[in-house]
DNA sequence: CCAAAAGTGTTCTTCGTACACCCATGT
DNA sequence: ACATGGGTGTACGAAGAACACTTTTGG
């Protein structure tokens, strides 16, 4: 079945089961080789990459469906996703289906949802679905250099905008790194989400005033140069300064 | 005509003109006799208090859409508005239009936007629409004894969250203050936002620090005791520090 | 033993907090 | 003149920034 008769199908069923005009993107962020990446999947038609969205089920609430369109389109299950936008240009998707009638489903205005989430990528296996050629992660240096469709590389920009806001006042990592961890490895995170080095002597004392870190009696061996320590996230600590807030990096 | 009638009048109309399952509801904010104050409407139907929000035209955009339903309910204009949240369980209205059937345009599922907004309530004349009795400000203090329809006093709640977070990074008080105003005045503002007591020297030199108030050549005269400085907002300043922000309170 | 990275300590400055003091005005 | 609120100054401590120093490892 190629990828136009595909789409005409899910036109049909989507008519029965959907809201019309309402959509949800999860944004998911991951962190490897120093660097963030990001969630995407490149669609049969038309080849252009675009973020695992999907539409709303008239029977569930607007939460239920974002985490139902990213395990139906990914395989990522049990992931905490937050809204940070709303993107609702009455043309924003003008183009895509330019193929199609206006009686396709998805060639209709939506108007669709962000949200986005931090998630350690080794800890499942990604699953495109039926209508994406493939799911992978991409790094954030790349993203100028692939075609997307419709807005979504706008979308992608508030996404991480949102997180480096977020970053500034919450702790972040424990979904983006592995159980265990050393300080460098934190480091290199933080200065990638906000995209700036820091100072290291003053990233220590204050990763290690917020009372989120376990220092576990093992080190990192095998690289070059001094072992460094490992740590792991005190959970309960950890829940405290996610709700407390801090100040600034 | 009675409110049923017009209700299922409206209905009809708007079917043609308008997005299904897609609403938006601003939360406007106003500041008086210290304290804060938020823009409801009383429907004439069921007497139950609502934001003044509406539908998404199907030729406008949406943030177009918020300042039209703005306009058309409550007569405010040229006001900036900003996304704060996405209300989107599938049965948040559900007892609103009980006495209507399934063909009422505003009985369906509707997910709404939320948008908030600070306003010098003295700054016009509120007109309500033909679908309200009443188009009234009302004090914080005073919605936990007033009725909501549907879930419109969580999202204020929601909305007053956002501001208190905002006015932690960014200047607040150019659009809720007049003209000329006092340091004590403002500070009053910030009370109000905030929720607690401000320290005043402490307050007077952090917000003289941020650069974004001219001291005037006049004092506002009238009142019991000392006569206060007036100021009034250095624009350019004042626009500058809304993009770079600042720490916290 | 040495280079390089990890980890700790020191100093300076900035900024928030608390509080004291002076100033101006209407009663 | 004086009580009251407006405006300014000061002293202390916490926290950020910059940087020096020590420790540990592999080569």
């Amino acid at each position: 079945m190629d990828s136009k008769q595909q789409l005409l199908q899910q036109s049909i069923a989507a008519k029965e089961i959907f809201l019309p005009h309402i959509s949800a993107d999860p944004v998911i962020f991951g962190f490897e080789h120093n660097e963030l990446k990001v969630l995407l999947l490149k669609t049969n038609y038309r080849q252009k990459w675009l973020l695992p969205g999907g539409y709303v089920r008239k029977d569930e609430d607007l939460d239920e469906a974002v985490q139902r369109i990213l395990k139906e389109r990914s395989g990522i299950t049990d992931i905490y996703l937050e809204e940070f936008g709303v993107f609702g240009k009455k043309n924003r998707s003008e183009f895509h289906f330019e193929d199609f009638d206006e009686t396709l489903f998805q060639k209709q205005r939506f108007i669709t949802v962000g949200y986005y989430a931090l998630y350690s990528p080794s800890k499942f296996h990604l699953i495109p679905d039926e209508f994406s050629e493939t799911c992978e992660w991409v790094f954030l240096s790349k993203l100028p250099q692939i075609e997307f469709g419709m807005d979504h590389y706008e979308i992608i920009q508030k996404a991480l905008f949102t997180l480096r806001q977020k970053i500034s006042t919450k702790p972040i990592g424990r979904n983006l790194l592995p159980e265990k961890f050393t300080l460098p490895e934190l480091q290199k995170l933080y200065e990638a989400v906000l995209g700036k080095e820091l100072n290291r002597g003053n990233f220590y004392r204050k990763i290690k005033n917020l009372g989120i870190l376990k220092k576990l009696e093992e080190q990192r061996r095998g690289g070059a140069h001094k072992a460094p320590d490992l740590y792991s996230f005190d959970e309960e600590n950890y829940i405290k300064a996610m709700k407390n807030g801090m100040n600034s990096w």
